[in-house]
DNA sequence: GTAAGTTTTTATACATGTAAGAAAACTAGC
DNA sequence: GCTAGTTTTCTTACATGTATAAAAACTTAC
């Protein structure tokens, strides 16, 4: 039965390290030597500790990247200042603010899949884009859907062209589809031949802004 | 030095296992026990080999992943027919037909992130995307940037909500997310603040094809 | 036949995430 | 002091992907 109105201050073992830590750690190491190099053991050697410690502070290795994604968007996310007041605009800076921290940060490729919120430090641009879709006509509904629709987009862009990007550089030899994509008929896929050539110096311009902004003008089509 | 002009069929040890009969049996562990149970070992073993074999046909279980979806695009994919005469409705039912495939393939997730051309199967479907948008009056160069916005759209959507639904059911235990989501500050954030209550409910619709639709507008805004 | 070359398969080994349970280090009640 | 309870840490063990190098099973040139 536990003390129940007892002052209590803490019972059991006292932790010999911190999340907090364990987090400052990890982010030495991955801002270091890359994120693959941040392996459970090495995390926990370097903090003096056993790899199964961490594990009563996070609940997997995903969540530690989760809180390495939370604690880099923290430090990294800045508010405009002074925010836009057109509606619209506050929809395009939010996002396009969330989208750089991101772009900038190709580890998170890993965690970004997990949830669909990302960091607690981006509430606040989530705010704004919900606040901007309302303040365009849309009901609170609708722009919370139409906020949806733009991180299915934001992240979309980030995974795909990161991984892209992680092929280009690991791998010197083509992959199948490379060979596929050089081989095709133009009987079959006029258009695709046609853009074969242009194809890869087009998926490698960075068009994030443009579809977005394409996006926003769908999503406030009548309004 | 190669024999130039020799009639030569095959050298060097003959394989005893195929690349077709490793996707086949693979496909069929996954349809059966789920990704999560293939296993380089359980493979090779129900192949009746060793794991390091199977490396000779495939780099590495990421491509072996890949070619699984390959394989299972070129069985689902249908192709409308008739197809769509209206550029733009061309447009939505190759992004839905690509869109529900993926869907319902759950596991892809992992592999999604790989590549920015989904499968071989699937180019039929892509070269209709484009065409829909050169016909609406996109140039071509503009047409494959627009063809790259919905894919980003798709991979985001199914990435996200693949994910966040395998969370819901792995774990019953809210996430420090949820908490925080729970204790919103309506002062500092009174948009999310007010949906906080409908926002499982308003995330857990699909609303893939709302998405698209104004996304599509937005490409085709004043054409 | 034999030797050389080529391709596939096998054996062995390692790094990694993490499950399971024992041990340690504390507090509260006696 | 001691005992019970609680929380954190440590030990051990296992499954997995895959690197490395050796062996096997062929073909071709002589």
């Amino acid at each position: 039965m536990p003390p129940p109105p007892a002052p209590r201050k803490t019972t059991g073992r006292p932790a010999r390290i911190s999340l907090e830590e364990i987090i400052r750690t990890a982010r030495g190491i991955v801002s270091q030597d890359g994120v693959d190099r941040l392996t459970m053991r090495r995390l926990a050697t370097e903090i003096g500790s056993t790899p199964m410690a961490l594990y009563h502070h996070v609940r997997d290795k995903e969540e530690l990247l989760l809180l390495l994604l939370d604690d880099y968007a923290a430090r990294t996310l800045r508010r405009p200042d002074p925010p836009p007041t057109d509606p619209r605009d506050r929809v395009l800076t939010a996002a396009t603010a969330i989208h750089e921290v991101l772009a900038a940060c190709p580890w998170i490729v890993e965690v970004l899949t997990a949830d669909d919120l990302m960091s607690t430090s981006a509430l606040w641009f989530v705010e704004q884009i919900v606040a901007g879709l309302t303040e365009s006509g849309l009901s609170l509904d609708e722009a919370v859907h139409g906020y949806r629709t733009i991180w299915y987009y934001t992240a979309g862009e980030i995974v795909v062209r990161a991984a892209s990007a992680r092929r280009r550089s690991a791998d010197a030899r083509p992959t199948y589809r490379d060979q596929i994509f050089a081989d095709l008929d133009p009987a079959d896929l006029p258009r695709l031949a046609e853009a074969a050539p242009r194809w890869a110096p087009l998926t490698a311009q960075d068009t994030y802004e443009r579809g977005l902004r394409a996006l926003l003008n769908g999503l406030l089509h009548d309004r």
